[in-house]
DNA sequence: ATGTTC
């Protein structure tokens, strides 16, 4: 268990074995972040990778102020797990590959009715953004069929009402330009101060934020439901969580605040954690939760992973792989999936050679005695982006 | 990450 859990310093602990690659600039900001006004613990989990100042894959807790700019942009971003009805065996690839010519498009009015009554029933009163709802975006975020590879705990696969001869739907994404218009908002009149709980603003900033929360989880459902219905199947939400995020949590007896940034919270059930498109991904059960007797929960701060994490920084990754691969060869990958990516950047920056392989991180966090393994998913085809400008 | 980059 220690061998996975680095105190870097005080305040500040790592879940990673020695011989996981974390970059040393992502270190840097982590302990430049843990000296912030009011904060009390970080934890780096074994995804930790550089941000633009903040680093991504941590958890961050205050007690009497919050930091906006530590949730970043992406509000509400996080991962839901779907079992679809389609089989396994039925699968066609090119013939699966084609059938998403739509789903960057706005919700057409067939969908009005159920978008107005989910809405309304998750308090969401914002319209700006209604255009980008139900579209995936662009960076790292995806829609993947996918198959079980391996169960490890057939009662609780059972119990989640998966089924292994049919497809699961894993999707990543979040706020789109909601989530970003309130960010930026909030650095026009605060810069990187972030709010004393006493402020004026910080219910206007909390309530935002919890309305984009709410938000990002209704576009992930109608993602879901646009693929669902793009190859006619149906399918049920097994698990939807979201990893950028700040919320109100005891820490070891104090009452705070608890930021996640690319950091899957522990405490709310079952969760994923996605290898890159060529890799496996993990259901998970974690193992620090509320009911978890307060050992170490500093320690991860009731998070985990929230994927694979990057080893190259987005933008380099084509000058990295473009002497080797050319651009028809990325559209399958290691594991016999397909990739459906229309931009070229895209298709490179989010390459699985740009990410470390799952399987280290996932081991991290068991050796942390943070998780245990209930599933392992094999990606069958995984939707970025149709065209070059969208993304 | 981003109704997408001046």
């Amino acid at each position: 268990m220690d061998k996975s859990v680095q105190k870097i310093t005080n305040n500040v602990s790592l879940i990673a074995s020695a011989d996981t690659w974390i970059e040393g600039l992502a270190i840097e900001q982590l302990i430049k972040t843990s000296n912030l006004p009011d904060m009390h613990y970080v934890a780096g989990m074994p995804d930790l990778h550089p941000g633009r100042g903040y680093p991504i894959g941590a958890a961050f807790f205050t007690q009497n102020k919050i930091y906006p700019a530590l949730v970043g942009n992406d509000i509400g971003c996080g991962m839901s797990l779907w079992q679809t009805s389609a089989k396994v065996s039925k699968v066609n690839l090119e013939r699966l590959a084609k059938k998403f010519a739509h789903v960057e498009q706005p919700l057409d009015e067939s969908w009005s009715a159920l978008v107005a009554s989910r809405k309304v029933e998750k308090g969401i009163n914002i319209h700006n953004y209604d255009r980008a709802l139900g579209t995936i975006g662009g960076g790292n975020h995806f829609a993947e069929f996918q198959a079980i590879e391996h169960i490890y705990d057939h009662t609780t696969f059972d119990t989640l009402g998966l089924n292994k001869k049919h497809l699961q739907l894993l999707v990543h994404s979040g706020s789109r330009g909601l989530g970003q218009s309130i960010l930026v908002e909030h650095i026009a009149n605060y810069n990187h101060h972030g709010l004393t709980v006493d402020d004026k603003n910080f219910h206007s900033y909390m309530n935002q934020h919890n309305e984009a929360v709410r938000w990002a989880e209704l576009n992930r459902e109608l993602i879901a439901l646009r693929f669902l219905d793009a190859i006619r199947a149906n399918g049920n939400c097994v698990v939807d969580i979201n990893h950028n995020l700040v919320s109100a949590k005891n820490i070891e007896g104090k009452a705070g605040w608890l930021h996640r940034k690319g950091a899957t919270p522990s405490d709310k059930g079952y969760v994923v954690i996605p290898g890159s498109r060529g890799d496996y991904s993990y259901l998970v059960k974690p193992l620090i939760t509320d009911e978890t007797p307060t050992q170490s929960h500093n320690i991860s701060l009731f998070s985990l992973a929230h994927g694979a994490g990057r080893k190259w920084k987005r933008g380099e990754c084509h000058g990295r792989l473009g002497h080797k691969y050319k651009r028809e060869d990325l559209y399958r990958t290691a594991l016999g999936s397909r990739v459906v990516c229309g931009s070229k950047e895209l298709l490179y920056d989010e390459a699985p050679q740009a990410y470390k392989k799952c399987e280290t991180v996932i081991q991290d966090m068991i050796d942390a005695g943070l998780i245990t393994v209930i599933a392992k998913l094999r990606p069958v085809l995984t939707f970025k982006t149709n065209g070059e400008c969208s993304a």
